[in-house]
DNA sequence: GGCCGCTTCCCCTTTTTGGGGGACCGCGCC
DNA sequence: GGCGCGGTCCCCCAAAAAGGGGAAGCGGCC
C-alpha cells in the first residue's frame, strides 16, 4: 500500500481551512498535514512538511496565490498546487495555470470533487472544471495587453483623466490617447467607462 | 440547564458549511439542525426546523440573503440572522442591517469569535466588529440615491452613454444629464467612470 | 398653504473624449 | 537587412460629456 497524499491547505479563512481539512480528512489516503493563512506561511509550511498537494486559495495576504504557486513550483517541483478559490474571473484562471497550477476548481465543488481533484492532481494530470475550462478559453480569445497598456487600465480604473494620466506616466496626453485606442480595441469596448468595467470583469485589475 | 441553541447554516458553498459547522458543533450548546444553499431551501429549513440562529451567506442563489432575512424576520420574529459574508462593501452591510439581521461578520473571522457572535445574537444582542462598523459608519455619510439615480448609475456600470440611457429609461438626455449631476454629487466624482467604479466598491452595484 | 425632494426639460458654455490618419524610434526575431 | 510590435508624438475633426444656470410639475409632509 502506498503512503498517503500529504496535505497542505492554504487559505486566510479559518472557516474555509476547516472545512477543506474535514472534507478530506474523511478519505483514510489523505493527510492534511500542515496548514497557512498567508504566503510565507505557506512556504515555511512546505520547507518543513513537504507536501504532495497544496490547496491555495488567491487572495490571501502577502503577495497573493499565484506568487505564492510561482514560489513552490520553482523550488519543489513535484509539489502539486491545486487553486482553490470563489474567483471566477478568466485572467485568474490564466494566470494561475501560467505560475504552474495544476488545477483550478470553485469552492462550489463538493467533497467528492474535491476528493477526486487532488487524486487527479497527485497523479501528475490537471483538473479543470468546464465553467472554468471555458473562462480560460475566452481568456484565450483576448489579446494580451502590454505593460503600458496595462498601467493605463489601471489608472482608468481609478478613475483619471487622459491628461491625469499622462502627468502620472511622465508621457504626451497624445500618447494616452493612443495606447486607449488600442485597449479600447483590444477589449472589444468603446470607451474608457466600459473598459474599466471589462477589465474588473476579468480580473486584469483588481478593485482595493 | 437551558436547550441547546439551534442553528441552521445558509451557504451555497459546502466547504464553508462543513467548515462552520465543524467550528460550532464543537461546542456542546450548540445543534446545527440543518443546512441550505439556497433562498427556497433556507425558508423550508426554518419551517421544519425552527432554529434559533440563521448563520447566512450573502451571495446565495434564489434572490440572495438579503432577501431572505427579510422574509425570515418578517414570518419567525424570534429567529435571528447572522450574515457570515467575505463581502465587506458598506452598502451590503447597510442593507443586511436594514433588512432585519442581527449582525454581520466576515467570513475571516475565528472559530472563539464565530462562537462569541452566535452567542451574543442568541441573547438578543447585536455583533458589527471594528471594520464592519467603520464601513457602515461610512455608508451613513453618504446620501441615498434616488430610484432614478439607481437605474441610471446600473446602466452607467453597464457601459451606456446619455443617449442609449435616455432611450432606455423613455426620458430626454437632457434629464439624463441632470440625475447624473446630482449622481456625482452624491458619489463625490467627477466623471461617470469614477462614478461607475465607486458604485462598484461600495456595493451599490453588483457585477454580473 | 408652504417647503422640500424627485423628476423632467431647457438654455448656455467649456472640456474631454473618441476616431481617423501618419510618423519616428528602438528592440527582438527570422 | 527587413519585419513586426511597442511606445512615443503629431495633425484634424466630430461627438460626447461635464459644469453652470433656470424652471416647471408633482408628491409628501409639517
Amino acid at each position: 500500500m502506498s503512503k498517503r497524499i500529504r496535505i497542505l491547505i492554504v487559505d486566510d479563512h479559518p472557516a474555509i481551512r476547516v472545512g477543506l481539512a474535514a472534507m478530506l480528512g474523511s478519505q483514510p489516503q489523505f493527510s492534511v498535514v500542515a496548514e497557512a493563512g498567508d504566503v510565507p506561511g505557506a512556504l515555511s509550511a512546505c520547507e518543513e512538511h513537504q507536501p504532495d498537494v497544496v490547496l491555495m486559495d488567491l487572495r490571501i495576504p502577502g503577495g497573493g496565490g499565484v506568487d505564492a504557486t510561482l514560489a513552490i513550483r520553482q523550488r519543489w517541483q513535484t509539489m502539486r498546487v491545486l487553486i482553490v478559490t470563489t474567483f471566477d474571473r478568466d485572467e485568474d484562471i490564466h494566470r494561475a495555470i501560467q505560475a504552474g497550477a495544476s488545477g483550478y476548481v470553485l469552492k462550489g465543488l463538493t467533497s467528492a470533487d474535491l476528493v477526486a481533484a487532488v487524486k487527479t492532481v497527485h497523479g501528475g494530470g490537471k483538473v479543470l472544471p468546464p465553467e472554468v475550462a471555458t473562462l480560460l478559453a475566452e481568456r484565450m480569445t483576448r489579446k494580451n495587453l502590454s505593460p503600458r497598456e496595462l498601467e493605463i487600465v489601471r489608472l482608468i480604473v481609478q478613475g483619471r483623466s487622459n491628461k491625469e494620466i499622462a502627468a502620472d506616466l511622465g508621457i504626451g496626453d497624445e500618447s494616452v490617447k493612443t495606447h486607449l485606442r488600442a485597449l479600447f480595441t483590444k477589449l472589444g469596448v468603446a470607451d474608457r467607462t466600459q473598459a474599466a468595467i471589462e477589465a474588473i470583469r476579468h480580473g486584469i485589475v483588481h478593485l482595493e
